[in-house]
DNA sequence: ATTTTAATGTCTTTTTTTTAGACATTAAAA
DNA sequence: TTTTAATGTCTAAAAAAAAGACATTAAAAT
């Protein structure tokens, strides 16, 4: 049982986590919905340890929710300026739900703590879908992947943590090379483009695109893809380490 | 008198800020030194209020030590990784001066307050210089404007941080027209020339400079600028609103 | 007044990069 | 063996960036 306390975390400081991930040529984040009354979402969320550095509790949190070890991850924006957008929601979250937090193993002040001023750090996390394991925490109820266009409204300002982090995703996916992140081990040409596409919504020339990825020079080619199509088999390539 | 204490203040998070300026055709620091035996240097930094958001804190910690109300500023980053660099240095200083912190004026958890673990909120400002009056807060022995290439060395993790710092205005001086902030309203296209030099450090073309900032089409002509020199003499620009 | 000087303003040419078009390759079905 | 449809790659056109050249002009020198 974690102590919601001072002594043991930092106070009125929380990290939110926007969990990319890409699927069937569609950008998706990872969203659970709370145990609670009421339809409630959030991203998920954590807070951070006395003993443990910032990039090491996100670290840590999504590990929980992802089941993933090293996992990509940048800060990219801090969240405090108050009042935070519908802080009321949040409230009416607690009121609808007074008495079930007596059922959660948290200790005593936990209600005065977690209802503090909140100034959060926002991560962004890069995985490939199909290795999460999406787990839930003892305050969940479920936790879907959603299509970025298509995401449940949430608490707090969520949503607008999503539009930023997706700002920055586009910032950094061409400069820092983190496509990868988003794909299995080995992937075609065709998939790394569809991610591209559906990252900027929009469309890439197909010629153009795979001579600007192939001059970075951090691809290798491993082999083919035989899919059994009545057409040539692509190659598949694989990041450089 | 600031009451130093989590009811006033939100704890174990302050904001460091970084304080560009720009004077012959140096990018410089705004650096205070720390009213304590020994050699101190730290970024002007400040905490956060309960009611205050963190936008609003930065201002009010750069307006305090350099008179500015509508000062640019902009977060880039926060770190938070413990143990954060040279804690060490924090703690010798606070060693050499145990009787000193007798005579601020501050509440007596003060020392208590200020040597728990801190997560800080990376701020850049960009200035005018000339508009700048350096201002002492009762922590500062003295402030000055040191070249970005000659900074002292600074508690903590303070000198990396300006390093972060550059790196982000290099990366929005041109996308977002930062430029502008460090200068008077009214400049020669080659006093903007040395600014872009400054800050990249690398020099640019004349004639390809000045095509590529007029095009941008924020700049209006103003007038020229008689020096008494024996040549032609310059346009005068200001960034349009 | 006229010429000279030196810095700024602007146009043209060259080079590089990006975008678009065209064609070659090939695994498997017909 | 031919056809199909997707991928791989080369070339041409367009756009952008870099380099070069020359025009303009305020004030000093003549």
């Amino acid at each position: 049982m974690i102590n919601y306390n001072e002594k043991n975390l930092v106070n009125q400081l929380s990290i939110d986590c926007v969990i990319f991930g890409y699927q069937q040529k569609e950008l998706k984040v990872l969203v659970p919905k709370l145990f609670f009354k009421g339809d409630f979402w959030t991203l998920p969320s954590g807070f951070i340890f006395q003993e443990e550095g910032i990039d090491e509790a996100a670290k840590r949190i999504l590990e929980q929710r992802t089941g993933i070890k090293d996992i990509f991850l940048e800060q990219y924006r801090v969240f405090g300026n108050v009042p935070r957008t519908t802080h009321a929601a949040l409230n009416s979250m607690l009121e609808l739900n007074k008495s079930h937090f007596d059922t959660l193993k948290v200790n005593d002040n936990f209600l005065e703590w977690l209802t503090q001023r909140f100034i959060s750090i926002g991560y962004y996390a890069l995985v490939d879908i199909n290795k999460v394991v999406p787990n839930l925490t003892e305050i969940d109820q479920s936790i879907e992947w959603y299509n970025i266009s298509e995401l449940p409204p949430m608490i707090s300002d969520h949503n607008q943590q999503v539009v930023f982090a997706l700002e920055a995703l586009r910032q950094n996916l061409d400069s820092k090379l983190l496509g990868f992140n988003l794909l299995p081990e080995e992937f075609t040409m065709k998939e790394l483009q569809q991610l591209y596409e559906a990252v900027y919504a929009k469309p890439f020339r197909r010629n153009n695109f795979q001579k600007k990825m192939l001059d970075l020079e951090v691809l290798e080619r491993v082999g083919k893809k035989l899919t059994g199509a009545a057409n040539k088999a692509p190659y598949l390539y694989r990041f450089k380490r």
